[in-house]
DNA sequence: GCTAAATTTGACGTTTACGTAAGGATCGAG
DNA sequence: CTCGATCCTTACGTAAACGTCAAATTTAGC
């Protein structure tokens, strides 16, 4: 019982690579419980990551950089995938529909508000950009009129 | 001649409050050469701004905020309308029109770039909302299939 | 089992972007 | 001219997000 798919496995050197930071990075936000790698880790074994985890270490880079939030902010905004994380590892295996329906109720909301911070990020920077083309057309006008 | 049209000026914690930083954040981009407020001031004299400058901190800010960019990013981004900004208080004076297009043509590129980073930034957000509507979509689908 | 390369833990250092406190000067109203 | 509010300068303090270094360990290959 209990089997496991042997998913392909990094460690951090690896990790830090594939993403663009360093291993420090890495182990700080694991250490900020971003990212639980490896949670059942014997203390002082190599760090393993799998591409779920790569692609979860992905995101958080993504709204960090993309919306600018602090890793502060991150922490609150994933702690219910974090739980969510930790379950799915029992995913495959003897779970009932209802352990799964819930694991998926819980990450809708989740998802629903990332999206909801981006887009609201999107209307300010068009907003922006709208001032930007305003500005940049009374700009030419000028310089037609001056040439 | 010279004459002053008499701006309405703001001390610095009008300016303050009406942008929401602290005083000590626009001394501190003055010290960085963001903010050039009464370049010609008297050491030790109280600090004045006009609408002009207000607007140009606000524009600086939102650089900031929506695009994450950081002071020392912001000031190389913003240097050429530094020196715009100081050629543009004779603007009003005895300049000839070929100085004022001067002015003007120095202005364009540098709202153009603004302009493409807004651009840029708001590509990836799209891609990003893109992401998360279909993780969204997936989701729902796989609560359908459990229910 | 041995060795080189990568990793671990712990701790102190660094940069950015301000916060904060002190002592004195300036400004505007009366 | 006086007084209270606001501001000035100088300087040290701080939080976030890592950087860096050292000594001990682990891991993969032979």
């Amino acid at each position: 019982m209990n089997v496991k798919v042997a998913e392909p496995e990094y460690r951090i050197g690896e990790v830090a690579e594939l993403v663009g930071v360093t291993t420090r990075t890495i182990r700080y936000y694991e250490e900020l419980g971003l990212l639980g790698a490896g949670a059942a880790r014997v203390k002082g074994a190599h760090r393993l990551y799998t591409d779920e985890d790569v692609a979860r270490l992905r995101e958080l880079l993504r709204l960090r950089d993309l919306l600018g939030l602090s890793l502060e902010e991150l922490t609150s905004l994933v702690e219910t995938e974090q739980a969510r994380a930790a379950l799915r590892d029992q995913w495959a295996d003897s779970d009932t529909d209802r352990q799964r329906a819930a694991i998926v109720e819980s990450a809708i909301p989740l998802v629903e508000r990332q999206l909801e911070l981006v887009r609201a990020r999107r209307r300010r920077l068009d907003d922006f950009a709208d001032e930007l083309s305003g500005k940049l057309a009374t700009l030419k006008k000028i310089r037609r009129q001056l040439s």
